[in-house]
DNA sequence: GTCTATACGTGGATAGAC
DNA sequence: GTCTATCCACGTATAGAC
């Protein structure tokens, strides 16, 4: 049978998935295989440098994706409240509320770590500057916008592991409004 | 040469440094037994479990230490205040000012998550609820209180990933000095 | 209780055919 | 580009002597 034809996207699409469901350290490259239905040798083709490539090109096809979905729709005229309302909207949906865990985090925690510490340090600081943007933008001075960017990638972060450790979603969801009333409060 | 005797506790207190460093997917039996100068069978004699009972006997060490240091002192007499402080100064130590991992995330994130995941969950919810009952005994509504307390939590872990993701400790340090003045304000 | 030695599976990674 | 087959190291775990 000859395999379905996956795009790069597709199979960069399902090893973030394993990824972020097993951790870099807990995915074994059988589980990548059966995850992306392609052998360890063809795995070992679109990713010479193996299992911390394979990790590598996740993570740029993560910066594309947030770049298109999170970060492009900030840089429209809408009111500041209406991007972050639009921001969090996005932000629930990749992280199913709660139950998804992140890849950044992921990464951050695995032995291989230094492998993919500037792009991580790079899209965790893209970030955080998009909202400082609509901080700013909603007038808050430069000081309270960069605090309280950080802030919101800080509590989505954590309301994620608090999320894993007790098993009551609720900690994301409230994390949400909580930021939504709050984050370009004066 | 007799090996030097090492309390259980003393084990206990390196295989948690050991699995915070590595995370338990990423800690080997090999690093465990360098760690603790036992060889592996002699971890096997103290944890016939193996490396999922390591951890889970590390988790119960931990959270008598929590216990003794960071949970009894906020049942004293002093001050909502002053508690608080004592608090963030000892969680500020225990993390290294934003250098150390927490074992908690490393647990919730390994792939035998489910062999912790009830000791997980009570450590957590008995962490927020000595918060809690902080922000009470400072007067706040109990639903603002309940807030406040999973918030103080969710901002530690959150702060902790941002800052191995962008090798930035700041983020720690302006987040204890933000959860010091902001966690009992009305 | 600790060690040395070892078993045995699975890990990541490769060779080479198709 | 994908597969089957295979390599070797290291992973967890155990046996048995001291």
């Amino acid at each position: 049978m000859p395999a379905p034809i996956l795009t790069k996207e597709e199979v960069l699409g399902r090893l973030m998935t394993a990824f972020r469901e097993k951790g870099f350290d807990g995915a074994s490259l059988a589980e990548l295989s059966a995850a992306t239905g392609l052998g360890k040798s063809s795995l070992y083709h679109h990713f010479p440098g193996g299992k911390v490539e394979m990790a590598q090109q996740t993570l740029e096809y993560l910066e594309a994706a947030l770049e298109q979905s999170l970060f492009e729709p900030m840089r429209t005229g809408e009111p500041p409240e209406k991007k972050l309302s639009t921001m969090l909207d996005t932000l629930s949906a990749f992280y199913g509320e709660g139950r998804k865990a992140c890849l950044l985090e992921r990464l951050c925690a695995s032995v291989d770590q230094r492998a993919f510490r500037r792009p991580l340090a790079r899209l965790f600081e893209r970030w955080i500057d998009v909202v400082e943007q609509l901080a700013l933008d909603a007038g808050l001075p430069p000081a309270t916008a960069r605090a309280r960017a950080e802030d919101l990638v800080v509590r989505i972060q954590g309301a994620l592991v608090v999320c894993a450790g007790t098993g009551d979603m609720r900690v994301f969801s409230r994390t949400i409004v909580e930021l939504r009333s709050s984050l370009l409060a004066s």
